[in-house]
DNA sequence: CCCGAGCCTGACAACGTTGTCCAGGCTCTA
DNA sequence: TAGAGCCTGGACAACGTTGTCAGGCTCGGG
């Protein structure tokens, strides 16, 4: 009865299926699945009909059977830590272009810098069957990705390492980045050189801190603990951080921003005191050239991580890569004025 | 067997089904089914033994076959123009969190602005059977969408109305911004300016430049045709129009900017000037109120614009929610100098 | 005229899960 | 002590698709 199906197909909430159109077209299930599929195997006539079908009921594949009979999802998943940040639109939108090339589409989450968050993220991504996985990683123990990892889901880390499992790692130089921030500012006079960044249980905020005392070390300046603001982000407490360092009884004549979001509170800091003082920050910030003085920053090419990570991503499907690896790139100094500027004391 | 299950389970490739893990535990399948899912009538006993099948194994549910059996997904898609645009950042920021508080998850993709290609990433969607869509559309026709729609798919259109089918959309009071911005510049003793948007066939573009036109025509001043500038995104472009239009032989002594791209390649343009022109862009941007002079802006609020989307989808799929609607959302006009400077002839 | 080859086509099982339904064992009460 | 009712657990079908395989048809050659 074609006409029972039609109904069934058209009533809301329901989806015609394959075999509605084999009904309507008055051929075999199989039949419509070679035409749908483009295989081999169906005459010109028989495959007119099917289609006729198809378009008439406005029949869509269903791609979760699809799936449960063919293991693959042609999906991959991409954990970070938050959407609206401006490094990781870029980062994204090239993981989701070189996916797109091999013919996936991107499920993404966001984890909010939180691990129990990442880890709900990322397995509520593997209960989907993604076939690979592109992790920002928020925690520090990655064991629980051990029996996915032994299922053959594809997995590049992307910025930080992976906690207690071999993984593979693509990242930024940011210890070279940092130290070669710093030595710049070093170069051009300075010696009191203050250092805000995040918490150094983020692996990214540990580096550049390391790089920060690599650089000090290597011109023998000793560093003020007063100096040194870690682990604050929120703008209110940079401020008061940055103001501190600057009105001590040591006061900066510098200050090394460790990532963009502290580089645009010190900005404002900056503008406002009578002092010029001068700044080198990682990450680069958009109009930063037009800013008095231009910013001179720490680049890391976010798109790049991202085609990199995915890359890999898909050589690991592939099979054309077995051995987990770390691969850094490196970071460019763009100078621009901020960090030309001589000590004022 | 329960040795040739485990084996099978740990096999590269293969992962543990709930037959494998009632094997294990010697219970019968729906009863994993049961503990899995946090359903009644297990004995505690019981329970445990599943659960460390479960742990044992490293099984993880497969959604796919889960969705087959019930039909919701518990993922919506999101597809917009382009991730790296700051605009979009927090729009699919909020989208995102909306469906987290729901459970769901967000598969997105970007449409580069091609009409060929939003078709296929909404039906690609479609076929994963995505339980609704939020879709920022490239193209102007969406009656490929209409078996979908019929077919139960959430849709809700952001940022512009879906073309020739009946569907909700939220977006920002375009026209009402666009003419405040200009009247702004008018209020501040303008009346030679410019307009640089993009292509009249994207909607958005088309009503901000009605609301030039509109708010000139209040102010009775006649718009010469070498005021506006039509369909340029590009920064060489934008960059070249701008010049024109300063330089013509009735220079403009204020631009208004229509998005937020166009800005940020205005600015740069200014800044080379001698002489002092206003400016008012459309869509906030980050750092403009550290430009010299701050950049006033008429801001969109794109979190809540994405959340706004977000909840209706959801209300649809509720059931609480029938008939389409258009929601506008205002815009906020913010002074930081640019627009407050008066004509320089 | 018959037979084999080759091409289309369709029946059927399987993918992993959940909903339905029933069986068996237990407790409680009359 | 027997019957009723409850609780736990399992067998089975179904979701919509694809891979396997076999059957029927046509065509050409012996």
């Amino acid at each position: 009865m074609p006409e029972t199906n039609l109904r069934s197909a058209t009533r809301y909430g329901t989806r015609p299926t394959m075999k509605d159109v084999a009904a309507r077209a008055g051929v075999g299930l199989k039949t419509v699945s070679r035409v749908v599929n483009g295989e081999p195997g169906v005459t010109p006539e028989t495959e007119r009909r099917v289609q006729e079908s198809i378009d008439a009921l406005g029949f869509r594949r269903n791609d979760s059977a699809r799936v449960l009979r063919k293991g693959r999802t042609a999906s991959i998943g991409l954990v970070l830590e938050d959407l609206a940040d401006p490094f990781y639109g870029p980062l994204s939108r090239s993981v989701e272009e070189v996916a797109r090339a091999h013919g996936a589409l991107l499920i993404n989450g966001s984890s909010a810098e939180d691990p129990d968050r990442e880890q709900e993220l990322v397995l509520a991504l593997c209960a989907r069957r993604v076939d690979g996985l592109v992790v920002i990683p928020a925690g520090d123990d990655h064991r629980y990705l051990e029996p996915e990892l032994r299922a053959g889901v594809a997995t590049v880390f992307v910025d930080r390492p992976a906690g207690h499992i071999d993984a593979d790692v693509v990242l930024s130089d940011n210890f070279g980045g940092a130290r070669g921030g710093v030595a710049h500012l070093i170069a051009h006079g300075h010696r009191r050189i203050g250092f805000i960044g995040d918490m150094p249980r983020i692996h990214t905020a540990a580096e550049r801190l390391r790089g920060y005392r690599a650089a000090m070390e290597d011109a023998d300046i000793p560093v003020a603990d007063s100096w040194m603001s870690l682990g604050v982000t929120d703008p209110e407490r940079v401020r008061r951080a940055a103001e501190e360092m600057l009105s001590g009884p040591d006061p900066v004549t510098a200050i090394f921003a460790a990532n963009n979001r502290v580089t645009v509170t010190v900005i404002r800091v900056l503008a406002e005191q009578t002092r010029r003082v001068a700044l080198v920050g990682f990450d680069d910030i958009e109009l930063a050239d037009l800013l008095q003085p231009g910013v001179t920053v720490v680049a890391q090419d976010a798109a790049a991580i991202g085609r990199t990570a995915a890359e890999r991503l898909f050589r690991q499907l592939d099979g054309t890569l077995v051995t987990p690896e770390r691969i850094e790139l490196p970071t460019r100094l763009i100078t621009r004025g901020s960090g030309e500027l001589p000590p004022a004391d």
